[in-house]
DNA sequence: TTTTTAATTTGTAGTCATTCCAATTTAAAA
DNA sequence: TTTTAAATTGGAATGACTACAAATTAAAAA
């Protein structure tokens, strides 16, 4: 299903309006594979928008979260990375240069202690992977 | 090994002083399970030492740290929870109250995808789960 | 199309964890 | 005991994110 459809419906059916800026970022999010942050989708819409606040862009965000558009990522402690692909899926940052990749799998539910859930009732899980990138790891030679 | 008299060692062994707030900080980290932040070690700390800094506390959990006698945690957003057990472990937060608890357990290796090794040199791997610990479970009803 | 109104955007100020810095103090080597 | 490099301290700075109130606007109603 196409991202931006989805989350207009998904705006529309939460009684908001679609703003010119709102459905920037919704493109900007479309097939978006970079995990960008806040800053990284303010900047690219100061060329079309020379105005938009930083708040629209964290008020925006947050609305897509809430509504099931954008996932957080916790990979990095510095700033939150937005990920329009909800479905579950992992994270592998590079600790040189930033990069955050998608890592494709699925944690098996066995594999997970049974202890685990008898302390606790499990919403979801982030792995996530730290090292060093083709591209740092050539650099750094 | 004994947490304090290695942490010890170690800072000896790097030139660093083995002061009494450094002392005190090793103190409270020897057998902790409970992944204090720095603001709990700063509070548990005024007791003994009235006059402590936060930045002396930010100091010595770095060069803890960087010494290999911490590990930090990303499974908190908000603040940094320090864990005095290196080994490969996990964690699971709970949503509600904060709680931190381990999951001893290991991912095994034949199921992390193989592509990612060819895109990336992995240095180490955060699972964090996400949930309701069993007493908030019980407050909420 | 015009009017109406509640929602949105914007700029600014505030929060909070963490870091920076320079003056003072101190561990521990000489 | 003296010396000195390192540590501690308090206060100021940083940076991501949030709160708030005034101005603007999407879109429903007339
Ligand atoms: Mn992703
Ligand atoms: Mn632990
Ligand atoms: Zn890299
Ligand atoms: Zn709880």
């Amino acid at each position: 299903m196409d991202f931006i459809k989805t989350t207009t419906e998904r705006f529309q059916s939460a009684g908001l309006k679609i703003t010119p800026q709102r459905l920037a970022v919704f493109k900007l999010f479309d097939g978006n594979k970079t995990h960008p942050t806040a800053e990284d989708i303010f900047s690219a819409l100061t060329r079309d928008y020379p105005h938009i606040s930083f708040t629209t862009v964290y008020n925006i965000l947050k609305s897509m979260v809430q509504l099931g558009s954008l996932r957080e990522l916790t990979i990095d402690r510095e700033r939150i990375h937005y990920d329009p692909d909800t479905s579950s899926h992992h994270h592998a940052m590079c600790t040189s240069c930033g990069k955050i990749i998608d890592v494709m799998f699925q944690l098996p539910l066995p594999k997970i202690p049974k202890d685990l859930f008898e302390q606790f009732t499990v919403d979801f899980c982030h792995i996530n992977f730290y090292g060093t990138c083709r591209s740092c790891q050539q650099k750094g030679k």
